[in-house]
DNA sequence: AATATAATTTAGGTTACCCAAATTATATTA
DNA sequence: TAATATAATTTGGGTAACCTAAATTATATT
C-alpha cells in the first residue's frame, strides 16, 4: 500500500497526539499541529480510515490502527536517524536538524533505512534524547522526569528535551546545558517555580519554570 | 523563487537533452524522458518560461536560461553526491543508487549540500563516472571516448558508463568490468562490431557493439 | 505547390491536495 | 431547560500536475 508524504505527516501527528494519553485526537489538534485547515483534516482522516490506518469517529476522534502505528513509527525512526546522522557526521547543531529531517523522513528505501541505522551503530536515542524506534517499532523506555520534579540537592543527568524549537535549544546552548550533562538542583523558588542549578565547573544558572519543564532528567 | 520537485525534474530533462547538442529540445523528447504526455509538457514548459527558467518557442523547442541552468546543475550535483555517499558509506552497489538519489536530489538545504560534499571530500565524479558539478556549477571535463572507438592493441582505462540502468550495470559486474579498471582492446569483429577485451588477470571477454558504446575510456 | 507526416496545442477531464465560510452537532452554562 | 459556546462537518471553490482525444500548425516528401 502506498502512503503519500501528506498521509505520513498526518499519521505522525495522530501518533504524537495520542501516544502519551493513550486516547484519541480531535480534528482541531491535528489541524493545529500541521497548520492546516480543519476541513482538510476531516477529509484526510476519512481517507486514512478507508485505508485502515486509523480508526475514526466524529465524536471520539482518531487513533492509529496497528498498521497505522507501524507506518508512523517507521517515519519517526527515519526522522530521528537522519537527525542523528546530521549531528554526528555533518556538523549540524541540534537546533538545525529538525527542518531537514522533516524532508528526509519521507525518502522511501528500506535498504537506505537499514544501512543508515547500521552506519550510525543502531543508536537508541536522537540528538534531542528522543528514543529511536528499532526495526520492529520498539523504543527503549527511559524512566526520566522533568527537572521541575527533581528533589533539591539531587544530582541528575540531562537525558532529553521536550521542545525541539531552535529558540529553546539555542537558549540551552547559551546556558551551557547539553544532553548527558550532570547537574545539581540547588533551589526551587517558591514564588515562580524557577530552578537554580549547578552545572559542571560550579557555574550556577537560574532556569524559568517553563524551561525546567522542558528538560528531562534521570 | 520556489521550484517544485516536478519543475526540477523538467529542468533536469531539458538539461540532459541539450547539454551535449548545445541545441534545444522539443516536447516529445521530454515527454518520453519523463514518461509524461506531450500535452503536459507544453503546460509545464510554459510555466517554466514564465518563471524565466527556460526559453521556449513552439518551433525551436526549449533551452535553459542562465537561472534554469544553475537550478538544474544544483539538482544534478545533489543527485551525484548522494549516489557517491550511498556507494562509499552505505554499501550500495552502483546499480542500486539511482532510484534513491532521484528522491534525495530534491531535499532542500544548502547546509546539507555543503556539508555532504565536504564529508565526501568534494568528489569530482560519481559512481558511474559522471562529473559532479561544484558549487558554481563547474564540472571537470574529461577527454574520454567510447570503447568502440579505441584502437586495437590500446590499453585504456574505464572512466564512465553512459547507461545507468541496473540491468546494464549488473551485466558489467558479471563480466568483471568496473570503473577505473585498465583493459586492453584485442579485436573488433568486422561483422558485428563486437569488441574483444582483455581484463586484469588475462581474462578475455566479448562485448557487444551496444555494450561497447556505453563504456567510456581514456 | 500539394499532400503526407510529425509535433504541438486546445479542450475537457481526474486526482490529490488545500482553504474560507456556512451549517450542524455537542457541551456548557445560566 | 434554554441559551450560548465549542467542535465537527459540509458546501463551494481553488491549484498543481497529470490524462485523452481532437484540432491545429510545422516540416518533409512528392
Ligand atoms: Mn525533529
Ligand atoms: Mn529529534
Ligand atoms: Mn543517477
Ligand atoms: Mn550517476
Amino acid at each position: 500500500m502506498m502512503i503519500s508524504i501528506t498521509e505520513e505527516n498526518y499519521l505522525k501527528a495522530v501518533f504524537s497526539a495520542t501516544h502519551l494519553s493513550e486516547g484519541r485526537v480531535g480534528n482541531q489538534i491535528i489541524a493545529e499541529k500541521l497548520t492546516v485547515n480543519p476541513a482538510s483534516v476531516t477529509e484526510m482522516l476519512r481517507k486514512l480510515q478507508d485505508k485502515k490506518l486509523i480508526e475514526y469517529t466524529r465524536t471520539d476522534g482518531a487513533k492509529l490502527t496497528k498498521e497505522g502505528l507501524k507506518a508512523a513509527l517507521k517515519v519517526i525512526r527515519k526522522h530521528r536517524l537522519w537527525e542523528t546522522f546530521l549531528v554526528i557526521h555533518l556538523n549540524f547543531k541540534w537546533d538545525e536538524v529538525h527542518e531537514v529531517a522533516e524532508q528526509l523522513e519521507h525518502i522511501q528505501s528500506d535498504k537506505l533505512l537499514d544501512e543508515l541505522a547500521a552506519f550510525l551503530g543502531n543508536p537508541g536515542f536522537d540528538p534531542h534524547g528522543d528514543p529511536i524506534p528499532d526495526k520492529n517499532g520498539k523504543m527503549q523506555n527511559m524512566k526520566c522526569k522533568i527537572l521541575s520534579d527533581a528533589a533539591i540537592g539531587q544530582k541528575v543527568k540531562v537525558v532529553k528535551v521536550n521542545d525541539n524549537a531552535a529558540s529553546f535549544l539555542k537558549y540551552l546552548d547559551k546556558q551551557g546545558i547539553a544532553l548527558a550533562d550532570k547537574i545539581i538542583v540547588k533551589e526551587i523558588q517558591d514564588f515562580d517555580q524557577s530552578v537554580l542549578v549547578e552545572l559542571k565547573g560550579k557555574k550556577e544558572v537560574y532556569l524559568s519554570a517553563a524551561a525546567a519543564k522542558k528538560i528531562m532528567v534521570e
